[in-house]
DNA sequence: TGTGAAAAGGCGCAAAC
DNA sequence: GTTTGCGCCTTTTCACA
């Protein structure tokens, strides 16, 4: 529990790089994948669940099969940067779920988030009924992708 | 098997909804969470399983712990758009485990791609080693970013 | 389709080596 | 780190409404 572990040898890399594939390996089946017995397997998994390594396991929906055709990058600039304004913001941002992702940038653009919406009405709805109904929004860029080259969770383990 | 099942009731989407949250819920916990017995639920998961909505359950690692504090998006435009050159771009993309996203856009930009590295130095070799390496790159926009505001999985399902 | 129960197998987990 | 083992829980199935 207060496990610091700020040190991974080539196992536990490994394990944690199957663990980004598939959720599913159990304990036995990543013990011989790395070349282990289940139990210290187990142990390392266990470790490095709870040092955080590990935050959670989730399943990966099929976007279009669920009818999400579109993406968006939004390039967004607030016209205030007071502490409140950027609080604010990013609490509405995070309550909406279109949005997927959002990253502060240094720079000239502020924010760049990326939107998942059914179609374009659809978008063209998030848009003005939400995003811009946002105070201190000066600039909102819209980007839209066209096809999905890659799109993964894996963090490159190198 | 040969199931089409494109029609998805309300509680079909609250399992997916929970699955996107939680891979790890077992047929049991699902069912009453959403109201149903265990057969019945485990029925709907299997369906939604071969009928490809759950494409594959991961675990999420944390960028921070694992000392990934650098994300760099990436505008590129590439100076000639044959269809090979695409493919090929494409490809060696899809190869760098460094690069977690890739998008082709619509307007200007070609590309945009999302990068994720150690540190600027690292991110720095993976620029001129890797990504300015691939042939036909006209232009390569860096864009770091600062601060991870939201970084979901979660389709947005409502 | 949803309900209830029930078999079988695997897995988490821990102890002893 | 290894081997062994127990008990639980999960998956999976079957008869029935």
């Amino acid at each position: 529990m207060t496990d610091t572990l700020d040190t991974l040898d080539h196992i536990d890399r490994k394990i944690l790089q199957l663990l980004q594939q598939d959720a599913n390996l159990s304990a036995t089946e990543l013990a011989d994948r790395v070349g282990l017995s289940q139990s210290p397997c187990w142990r390392r998994i266990n470790r490095l669940q709870q040092a955080g390594y590990i935050r959670r396991k989730v399943a990966l929906l099929d976007r279009q099969k669920l009818g999400l055709g579109i993406v968006v990058f939004v390039n967004i600039k607030l016209s205030s940067h007071g502490w409140n304004m950027l609080n604010e913001f990013e609490a509405a941002i995070v309550g909406f779920p279109e949005v997927m992702e959002c990253w502060t940038m240094s720079g000239g653009m502020d924010y760049i988030i990326r939107v998942v919406t059914k179609d374009i009405e659809s978008y063209e709805q998030f848009l003005r009924r939400r995003l811009l109904q946002l105070p201190h929004i000066q600039e909102a860029q819209s980007h839209i992708t066209m096809t999905e080259v890659k799109n993964s969770t894996e963090l490159p383990l190198g």
